[in-house]
RNA sequence: GCGCCUGUAGCUCAAUUGGAUAGAGCAUAUGGCUUCGGACCAUAGGGCUGGGGGUUCAAGUCCCUCCAGGCGCGCCA
């Protein structure tokens, strides 16, 4: 594929320029990017831009030696039957030319790898946790955590692809005031039914499906009049409630897609003992003190603006605390690497816990926070406000009902996830095609058709020899159908699916591009059979593509 | 007040991480199916990349400084 000949002719260029000057490396090294202009060839290099300063020669004249050196290094190698000329051009640019003999080989390796093409053992089974959504089981899933979840689990699947061992984690805050609120709240709301009075605590959920999850205790506990409802003890209220909103949090998510292989509960881990246990542990080590009563956890010391308070005066934990403890947790689970797909409204949060991972013993680096911005749901042209505790917001089900899973899933992801996304529902409702993920969904049924078609007259694609596709439509798709390993390494490196993303559209274009343009089937049989391959492994990149996002590749639309 | 994010075509956003002439979609205007799916394709207009300074062969991208918007700041979770 066009990445192994990258690396190749990466590593072949760098020899030779050792080869030619002796000295030790006192040369950039060589970096190959791939040029938005064709005209510029399959692989730019910018080294003679870069070094032109040590030879005090124009960059121009340095890229013409470095070319004569490149090119006699090619001699006697694979690549020189696959590399067709090398340029100079302008401020000094050494452009690289495939033969189309390069071309076709990439086309023979997808067709061949099929499913597991563009993914790799770069990972080395490396377990990674990704934990995400999370949110507090106090009530329905929102939007906000809709897009969460559309990352999390596409950035999961192509940690997967490319050789991670990643794993898909919830944490579920079963513990702490705002489960206590909960409780309140429902019990409220069961002593309402029944004719009662009761006033809603303070910041206590207001949302109507507390009233049916406290219907639901009444039927379950069977509870016939107002005083049996009020000797309910709350935290009766409290467990019901949780188990009945993870209930439609799993129900939700599921029908969204989206599979958590662990649910991990605060109230499992973070245990008094586990509590005590990590205090003890950050006492020896140095990392706490003692000022206005309350215990002090020194954040500062790993680049934390001010240190934090892990006990307060009264005696009761922070928050801070359950969470150091589960991060504990999760490095004693034996994860290499630490993901943590936030909201923003977290993000403050981050400092403080990349020095309670340090203060634990490990590297900054293996825990990696990444905060995906708001989604902001417009209704009418208005922006929707959200509020939870009100119950005010737009939930994910709503989502799901209104726009379907598809649409939903690829619109959440078309923006870089560190980006605001403006979420227009009166658009997103309506079925015309605006969102683009059946733009690439079509291009999949559309293959799908010629290849129904191609059944019928028993056509069969072509294996090894392509040398008849020549047309500038086919080479661009070829060009692009290589690109698919190098992308995946950029969703791997900024931790974020979306460059897949748009591959894809630009994918689908070149696709479309192609099919306005020339039949596949047609008179000359053999070239038939040549595009014949050419659009299955058109179909194979963007299947891959559609499954990592963890959209469907439908055959009919 | 401090910190982070954002500012690119009328609107929503790109730009392979510092590369060559800043690109798409929507909207607007015009054109293309006796054919493998028209949910498609083509052409056109539209830009001082918020302003100013700096770094270098090269800046939308990095640094400084203003301006505008969003978010976060707790012995809350």
């Amino acid at each position: 594929m066009l990445a192994n000949l990258k690396t190749q002719l990466k590593t072949e260029l760098e020899k030779s320029l050792k080869e030619s000057f002796s000295t030790e490396d006192f040369l950039p090294s060589v970096e190959l990017e791939i040029p938005a202009e064709k005209s510029h060839g399959e692989f730019a290099c910018n080294i003679a831009l870069k070094s032109a300063r040590i030879f005090k020669k124009s960059p121009l004249d340095v890229a013409e030696q470095f070319r004569e050196i490149f090119q006699k290094s090619l001699h006697n190698t694979p690549l020189q039957e696959r590399i067709a000329r090398i340029e100079v051009k302008k401020p000094g640019f050494i452009n690289f030319f495939l033969t189309p003999l390069a071309l076709y080989e990439v086309l023979g390796q997808i067709l061949q790898e099929d499913k597991t093409y563009g993914g790799s053992d770069f990972g080395g089974r490396k377990k990674v946790q990704i934990e995400f959504v999370s949110a507090n089981p106090t009530g329905p899933l929102s939007v906000a955590h809709a897009r969460q979840a559309a990352v999390g689990d596409a950035l999961a699947n192509i940690l997967n692809f490319i050789g991670f061992d990643a794993r898909r984690e919830y944490y579920v805050n079963d513990g702490g005031n705002q489960i206590n609120l909960l409780g309140e709240s429902i019990k409220c709301r069961a002593i309402e039914i029944w004719g009662g009075a009761a006033r809603l605590p303070e910041n206590g959920y207001q949302g109507e499906y507390i009233k049916d999850i406290a219907k639901a205790f009444i039927e379950k506990n069977n509870i016939k009049n107002l005083d049996e409802a009020k000797a309910k003890d709350t935290a009766g209220f409290r467990h019901f409630g949780v188990d009945y909103l993870l209930g439609v949090i799993k129900n939700d998510l599921d029908d969204f897609g989206v599979h958590f292989d662990c649910w991990a509960h605060e109230t499992g881990i973070a245990t008094q003992e586990n509590m005590a246990a990590v205090l003890e542990d950050l006492r020896e080590k140095g990392f706490l003190y003692e000022k206005d009563g309350a215990l002090w956890f020194k954040s500062t010391d790993f680049g934390d603006d001010k240190d934090r308070v892990v006990k307060k005066s009264d005696g009761t934990h922070t928050y801070l605390l359950p969470d150091i403890v589960y991060h504990k947790n999760k490095y004693d689970r034996g994860f290499e690497k630490i993901i943590n797909i936030w909201g923003p409204d977290h993000h403050g949060y981050i400092p403080r816990i990349k020095a309670a991972a340090q203060a634990l013993g490990k590297e900054r680096d293996s825990l990696e926070v990444r905060i995906v911005q708001l989604a902001t749901i417009y209704r009418d042209g208005q922006p929707v406000s959200m509020s939870t505790r009100r119950g005010e917001f737009i939930s994910l089900r709503e989502v799901i009902d209104e726009v379907g899973v598809d649409a939903a899933r690829f619109f959440f992801l078309m923006r870089h996830m560190s980006g605001h996304l403006d979420f227009d529902l009166e658009l997103a409702k309506k079925e015309t095609p605006e969102n683009p993920v059946y733009y690439i969904q079509y291009a999949h049924a559309r293959i799908h058709s010629i290849n129904k078609k191609a059944q019928e007259i028993k056509l069969v694609p072509q294996a090894g020899n392509f040398s008849l596709l020549k047309e500038e439509e086919e080479l661009d798709l070829i060009r692009k159908l290589g690109g698919l390993p190098d992308i995946l390494m950029i969703c791997y490196d900024e931790l974020d699916p979306y460059a897949l993303v748009s591959y894809l559209l630009e994918l689908a274009t070149l696709f479309h591009k192609f099919y306005d343009r020339h039949r596949v089937i047609g008179e000359d049989m053999a070239l038939s059979c040549e595009r014949l391959a050419l659009v299955n492994a058109t179909r194979i990149v963007l299947a891959n593509g559609l499954r990592l996002l963890g959209l469907n590749t439908p055959e009919r639309m």
